[in-house]
Order: C-alpha cells, then structure tokens, then sequence
DNA sequence: GCCAACGTTGGC
DNA sequence: GCCAACGTTGGC
C-alpha cells in the first residue's frame, strides 16, 4: 500500500465536487515527475486531496484510486486546455488514475499546520520551491497526518 | 498582485 | 548539450 498526496486548485475542481461525484479521473496533470508518481500508483492506495492557490491552502479529504494506470483522454482534445499536440493515441504521453472519494476531513489540515509539525525532509509538500502537484507520503508520515486530523483544533475553511 | 522557484523551449 | 528566455505554480 503507497500513499500519496494530489493537488487541486479548487477553483478548478474541489473536495466538495469530488464528494458530489463520488468518483473521476485525474486529468490534466502535465509534469513528468507528477506523472511519474500518477504511474506508479496502484488500485486501494490512498490519496490527501489538497487545495492548492486558494486562501487557506491544505490537506481537505481523503481519496483512493480505483482504477490506475489510465490515459489521460484530455492529451488528445483539441478542445481542452490539457491538450498536448506531440500526444498520439499510438504513444500517448500522459498517463493518470481514476479515484473515488473516501472522505472530507471535519476540518481542513492547513499547510501552516504542516509546516508546524513536519520538516521538509519528512514531507515534500513543505519543501522549499515545491510545486508538485503529485507525490508520495511515507506510511509514518501518513500516520502522523492522520492524527493531526483527529487532534487539530477547529479551524475556518 | 508580487515574485521566487522551477520546468520547458528553442537557438546555437 | 548548454543556457537564456519564457511560462507556470502557488504561497503570501
């Protein structure tokens, strides 16, 4: 079992739609290190949903993947802002998972509470400069998130 | 809105 | 293959 975190700003698509449609996939993700993880995924590992570029960024809910190693049909929409011409469906370039919404934390788990309990060695989210929107939790890092959830006083969102 | 950090592009 | 220019991310 892996564990991972995704980012979504959620002007574009939030924890509160995800809940409504129960399930999507992961689309849109166009860096290669993000797609690296998105392949490495596999059905039952679960995924924090983090809101990203939005007033109080952090970890909003939980989700699981429920079908990996999928292509990413926005490669070949003209129409869409993921459209990546040099995609082929003979060689797509862009591979993602589908998910399914577990839940939505009583309160969200803010990137300032983060930075309070992790260090940048422990959690890539808090590292310097990041700005993956997909990578990997170690299970005990994952544990800890966890408790947080359960202990955190309540804070807006 | 600013801007640091970082990825990508493309000329050479 | 180098690297400057440019575009994007995302916190603040």
């Amino acid at each position: 079992m892996n564990y991972w975190l995704m980012k979504s700003e959620p002007t574009t698509y939030s924890i509160e739609e995800m809940r409504r449609d129960r399930t999507c996939i992961w689309d849109g993700v166009r860096n290669y290190m993000a797609r690296n993880f998105l392949q490495q995924m596999k059905v039952g590992d679960f995924c924090f949903f983090y809101h990203s570029n939005t007033k109080i960024p952090g970890i909003v809910g939980l989700v699981r993947v429920s079908e990996a190693h999928l292509v990413d049909p926005t490669q070949f929409d003209e129409k869409s802002p993921y459209y990546d011409p040099k995609a082929t469906p003979e060689s797509p370039r862009w591979q993602t998972v589908r998910v399914e919404f577990v839940e939505r934390f009583p309160q969200i788990i803010s990137l300032a509470e983060l930075k309070n309990y992790f260090d940048p060695d422990e959690l890539l989210l808090v590292r310097r400069g990041n700005r993956l929107s997909v990578m990997p939790i170690a299970p005990d890092i994952y544990d800890r998130i966890l408790k947080l959830k359960l202990n955190s006083p309540a804070n807006p969102w």
